[in-house]
DNA sequence: CGCTATCATGTTAGCGCTAACATCATTAAT
DNA sequence: ATTAATGATGTTAGCGCTAACATGATAGCG
């Protein structure tokens, strides 16, 4: 058996509560306790109940995360960020995954909810009824990433509808005038829905009304772009610029060129989003927009543990932004 | 306040002992009480608390994952993996990263402990002599994952040396002769400098002693390959052959190549591993060797979820092997 | 020197659940 | 009809810790 407090409370001849704050409150054990409850617990190989401890205090050192894919680098760019704060705070992240399905993500944060958790991060600012039913009733801190507007309590995350425009802006700019939008099951990542939004906007603000859409299955993304580039070139051939939903899509259309013996940026540009690694190694390089994913990960972790602790948390609503990378697709 | 089982109980007119049998063994609750309880717990709105199940029973639904980095795409697909299983078997997956320092990982396993976990899941076969004397005297299921060997309990991996080597053989019977290794922080990346191995191995066999080895320090891995490429050409101009300690350094050299002016493999043959998707499409196809890496995390979570419920395991070390894709790069 | 303020430590009870055993109901077998 | 076997449910105690309050030790002050 493991030992417990009151073991190392008997061998350093304290009682088990001293023990207790010699964890929780080093500063209210007097420092020559403190070295000897130091010693006991080295002596016996004292290791936490974590458990015992959230039942009694009614709450875990646990920030369970929710997003809906793990296959998507976007996702593990930002866990990766928000795993880096908590580990280094103490705090455990405990991953779920909802295959972009809400009511998956109820049953996620059901069982959540039964860690005691301290905080919540969820993907998103759609959720199902029961989810927000659920956790307006909850009173520990949620981020939202990903998205900014009206939420549940804080959100991080950036603009798509923006960045969508954004790059519309760029080609329009560039003289490119009947240009395609590439995704991949836009119902399911309504985000890059969202940037469609905001390429139709910047379009109708050019006066061009038509925004065509090519809207894939998903089986690799690469492929997907790929295709998209064929299928394109082959039915439209007036078609000068594809905007892809991401990066993936756009690379993949970029290596696929080179084979079809199609020309980028002269027969047709590619742009993506993203701003992966990738776009900058491909032949001609990618323009893409630079998402700040990692970064929405730590700036959402530590306003989670801003709240815990009580610290002000200034905005609700954390805009971290977007860069445009101009490469030579375009 | 949350509800409770006694809540549950009082509102289903039984004792909170059988709502816990619903949960835990519904089989021992005859059907009728089953109808009351489900009533009940949905008209109080029961979430069932996790942690104090868990203290009372000594045990947790909960199996921490250590993994070295969330930068790698290798360790988040075994992730994937893992995840998909447990969380269909109602396990939670607790994530940890070392950062490739094995104190860290000691440090991580005892906070690990305390939470009573089910299993555990660690990367590699080395660990610091804590650890293993942690690890030995807990009596939970254990598999390392990534490599094969004499391991604390299960492991589920792969042969790397026999990759390195595989690899290598495919480059003699191509002809190849002055092949060059090319990795990236090898002393980190152990599992690489296991392939290095195998390469020698196989450059022995056919009488070539000199293996000549190119470790980069990384930064970005396509950039550390494109690098590799640039350097060696320029030093070695008899190297007809690089074989890469992965996929993304290979990858960042062809798509180097084709800015440099190099033809691939005409000036210079180049091997990968890992069998990333990108790989399929650069242009010239790359030669790389397929790693199983979502399946090993499936097949570990499997070992590990029948050894928890005490159903035979099989093998203590399961090998789930590789296969060489041959490309047009060799 | 006694009184209070402050700090350090202890006592008690209970968090919500489940293990282990106890009891009661039902069925099967003689 | 009686007994034993089985199934369904209940009772009791306690998992290891911490909140809240209680007490004891120490210092500061007039």
């Amino acid at each position: 058996m493991q030992p417990t407090l009151n073991d190392v409370a008997r061998e350093a001849g304290v009682s088990s509560i001293t023990v207790s704050r010699y964890f929780n409150s080093p500063d209210s054990v007097r420092e020559a306790t403190r070295v000897k409850v130091e010693a006991a617990i080295e002596k016996v190989g004292y290791v936490r109940n974590m458990i015992a401890g959230s039942l009694a205090s009614a709450s875990s050192r646990v920030i369970p995360v929710i997003v809906p894919s793990l296959s998507n680098v976007v996702f593990i760019d930002v866990i990766k960020g928000l795993q880096d704060e908590f580990e280094a705070h103490g705090y455990q992240l405990l991953l779920g995954k909802t295959d972009y399905d809400l009511a998956r993500e109820t049953q996620l944060i059901r069982t959540f909810l039964g860690w005691s958790a301290a905080g919540l991060v969820v993907t998103g600012l759609r959720h199902d009824d029961a989810t927000r039913q659920i956790l307006e009733n909850w009173n520990q801190p949620i981020v939202e990433i990903m998205e900014l507007g009206e939420g549940l309590d804080l959100n991080v995350g950036m603009d798509h509808v923006a960045a969508g425009r954004a790059m519309t802006e760029h080609l329009l700019a560039r003289g490119y005038r009947t240009i395609h939008f590439a995704g991949a099951e836009l119902d399911r990542d309504y985000r890059a829905a969202m940037r469609y939004a905001g390429h139709r906007e910047a379009l109708a603000a050019a006066g061009i009304e038509d925004a065509p859409l090519l809207d894939l299955p998903v089986r690799q993304q690469m492929t997907s772009g790929a295709q998209a580039l064929e299928r394109i070139k082959a039915t439209f051939p007036d078609c000068d610029a594809i905007h892809f939903a991401n990066d993936d899509m756009a690379c993949g259309a970029i290596l696929a060129a080179a084979r079809l013996g199609v020309r980028i940026p002269e027969d047709i540009a590619i742009a993506g989003f993203n701003g992966l690694p990738i776009g900058e190694h491909v032949t001609p390089r990618l323009t893409t927009i630079v998402s700040p994913r990692e970064q929405i990960g730590r700036v959402a972790a530590r306003k989670l543990l801003a709240r815990i602790n009580g610290d002000p948390v200034g905005e609700l609503s954390h805009d971290l932004g977007f860069t445009l990378r101009v490469g030579d697709s375009t």
